[in-house]
DNA sequence: TTCAAAGTTGGAAACATTATAATCTGTTTT
DNA sequence: AAAACAGATTATAATGTTTCCAACTTTGAA
């Protein structure tokens, strides 16, 4: 989701770290760098394992605390419903929407252009100053849904744990 | 977001066990009645707390089962950015809007009648069938932003953490 | 150069969640 | 009705992520 202009992007997390009276650090930059240029959307334990190659000394604490950075202002987005349970990061915060199939957990990016008005109206009504945003729909892939009519054709439609 | 028509909601979660062939025990009966009666995003260790109770016998391991089960239903959705690192749950499937607080993690829900016709684009153009939606907008609540420009006319904008 | 503040590190601790094995319950088969 | 069986629940152990903490390092200012 995140790589259509790298370096514009990266700049825009840099200058959040400036703003904020924050050093940039080596290990910031990199983490920054790592956020824009992916279109994943990375656990922390990833970044931590990647970066370790160019930064060997690199604690997976630092990590957690530029990401708790970034979150808190704004610039990235802790994204916690994947289906697995770690948190993932998203470096991309215009309004664009996800995807999460309820079976087998897969997610696709969509962006959108009809959000920025409800962003607006949404503004409007409650005062928040808004950053960013995402839309989850919640649903089942085609794939998915093969499978479902396979099953009722047949015998059980049990999804039990 | 959950406590409009309760009694409906409840058939509507025991109809999706009942559906899947799924067993209608006290414990997952219990499960969807607290999860419908609420407004909160109420996490498994918390429900386990309150049901446990009723059923001292109730084991932290169903409650998670059954929750995983309402939500491969689609039934219930995971909501896991809350800001705290715990997984909520939240009975409430129609399409709303989570304003998210990045600043102090405080949720407010907003219901919203505009996401519906998204949510049919989006199923026309992606094959999805869908269930679900949820559109989080992150931001700063009018308290937060008040506090921010305080720290501007002072000194330091430091969020660090 | 010295000092204080900010940042990083590594490891320990906390905690939520998942997996496992044993037990229990209800249903079907004989 | 007894036996067999699948579905559920329970208690506990194991896993793995995330947070916490104290020591160490770096940076910038006096």
């Amino acid at each position: 989701m995140a790589a259509f202009a790298p370096q514009g992007e990266e700049k825009r997390l840099v200058e959040a770290l400036q703003k904020a009276g924050l050093r940039l650090t080596p290990q910031r930059l990199a983490i920054c760098r790592y956020l824009v240029n992916t279109d994943e959307h990375p656990t922390a334990q990833e970044i931590h394992r990647v970066l370790k190659e160019d930064f060997p000394s690199l604690s997976l604490a630092t990590v957690y605390n530029t990401l708790e950075t970034l979150v808190s202002l704004g610039a990235i987005h802790a994204v916690g419903d994947a289906g697995d349970d770690r948190v993932h990061y998203d470096a991309d915060i215009t309004p664009h929407i996800n995807l999460v199939c309820i079976r087998c957990h897969r997610i696709i990016d969509v962006p959108h252009e009809a959000l920025s008005h409800l962003e607006e109206e949404a503004a409007a009504r409650s005062g928040y100053r808004i950053l960013g945003a995402r839309l989850v729909y919640y649903g089942l892939c085609p794939a998915c849904q093969r499978l479902e009519s396979e099953k009722e054709k047949h015998g059980s439609t049990s999804v039990a744990a």
